[in-house]
DNA sequence: AGCTCATGTAAAAGTCGTTCACATGAGCTG
DNA sequence: CAGCTCATGTGAACGACTTTTACATGAGCT
């Protein structure tokens, strides 16, 4: 009957040894799986091999597990937001597109991460320290989006970095959540939602008076070798494009 | 002890008469409370005053429930958009905005729909039926799309529609994911959501070369006088704004 | 009046989340 | 090394939820 459960015992004695992490490893898995929604508390203690009360050792409840693997997926998420960033590297309109690929990256390779964070219905604000990793991976886009409302060229007014920030978080978000995820993603559109989401951007970015075939007017020129992109995407139209940020106009 | 289930029987005999519909309002009421995951379909059955069995009667299962509800919001939410868009009246752009924020004021004013309808994780693509509902509220904006498109002025390649509307989709959604609900909501902005989705919306407008500043160039004069705004919004500048589509700079 | 079937009920099985008293054994202390 | 301690794991138990099943009720038709 039981034996399995008796096998399991024998290869790891009564004590797990590293339960709090395979936990939440097992977790991750299962809410990738199944979403946050699905997941379950005693799933991820069946799946650990102990017993469905275990896991109170290492998380007050259910809900603490999940903030956890939020917090490590804000952690995550603004690590692969700096490395995208890369402080402005060749130069800020790249690297700024670079940082929302790395957007729909995460949200595509870390589903359960991205789950966790942002469509679990958990209350982010209520938890200091879940704010303030989410305050944190904000702030890169918010310093590039300083960066880049400094290069604003002289005719226009310099938009609000805080506002460029935003839109670019919500436009993200959108597509993201949208597109790139789930069964939404399976709905037909015209083109990736990698494509479409640096569309919008540079779409939005001409309406804030940014030239936006690569390379903006202003500041001394910056090293010219593109490096290797921490996502390797689907592919994006190399040069700039003539005609708009969209593929050819019919 | 059990006297109240008896009056409840007593003032309404042994069949409820509309228990269908008595479970849907209660679940809206529930779902709006506590999110589409805290609701249950037993407090719902309570709360119409009938045993925990009941509702299997009319409903195959829990998620079906949902699913109804989530049919039921993306039925208003198009009535909402057709009502906000109007045909395009008094002037394309200022339609156009105003279906934006009809968007937000549905995410705000009908949590449960919006909550059943794009974060409660279900799987709207699996339901015929859902996947079609969803279909007509997006026409309604691809709609709008389409006639922004034809007004593209002379200069500027024409922008194809579809690519258009799933950005002011993706920027809707974003914003109200983001900005406009639950404890995101309580994030210190610099603006409003209204007024962060309208620039957004604006500068993106103006990234393909529409004029934002009101009543746009190209057709035949259209009836001037603004009709009675649907949603009473958090006021908007009157006029075009001289300088950018966000406030003052600085 | 009597039938029938949609609609409601109680009871029961299975799952979860959570708590509690108790078991185990890793690591320290003498 | 004996013994102690405390972090970690177990099993049993409670209440809530979902879903199924057999049975009850009564509204509407004949």
């Amino acid at each position: 009957m039981s034996w399995r459960k008796e096998q399991r015992r024998a290869e790891r004695g009564y004590h797990h040894g590293n339960l709090k992490e395979a936990l939440l490893q097992a977790a991750l898995g299962l809410i990738a799986e199944k979403g946050a929604a699905g997941f379950t508390f005693a799933d991820a203690a069946r799946m650990a091999g102990v017993s469905a009360a275990a896991p109170y050792r290492h998380f007050r409840d259910r809900d603490e597990l999940l903030s956890s693997i939020a917090q490590r997926g804000f952690e995550q998420f603004e690590s692969r937001l700096t490395a995208a960033w890369d402080d402005g590297r060749p130069d800020t309109v790249t690297a700024f597109e670079r940082v929302g690929r790395a957007y729909l990256a995460f949200a595509r390779e870390e589903p359960a991460f991205y789950n966790a964070m942002f469509e679990s219905g958990l209350p982010v604000d209520a938890n200091p320290a879940l704010q303030a990793a989410s305050e944190r991976a904000f702030n890169i886009i918010r310093a590039a989006a300083e960066r880049l409302a400094a290069l604003a060229p002289p005719g226009m007014p310099r938009p609000p970095a805080m506002m460029m920030a935003l839109h670019i978080w919500s436009m993200s978000h959108g597509v993201a959540s949208l597109f790139s995820r789930g069964d939404a993603a399976r709905r037909k559109l015209p083109m990736s939602p990698d494509e479409l989401l640096e569309a919008e951007v540079l779409i939005y970015l001409r309406g804030l008076g940014f030239p936006t075939d690569r390379r903006p007017a202003g500041k001394g020129a910056e090293p010219p070798p593109v490096p290797p992109e921490a996502s390797s995407g689907s592919g994006m139209p190399p040069g700039g494009a003539p005609a708009g940020p969209w593929g050819k106009p019919k």
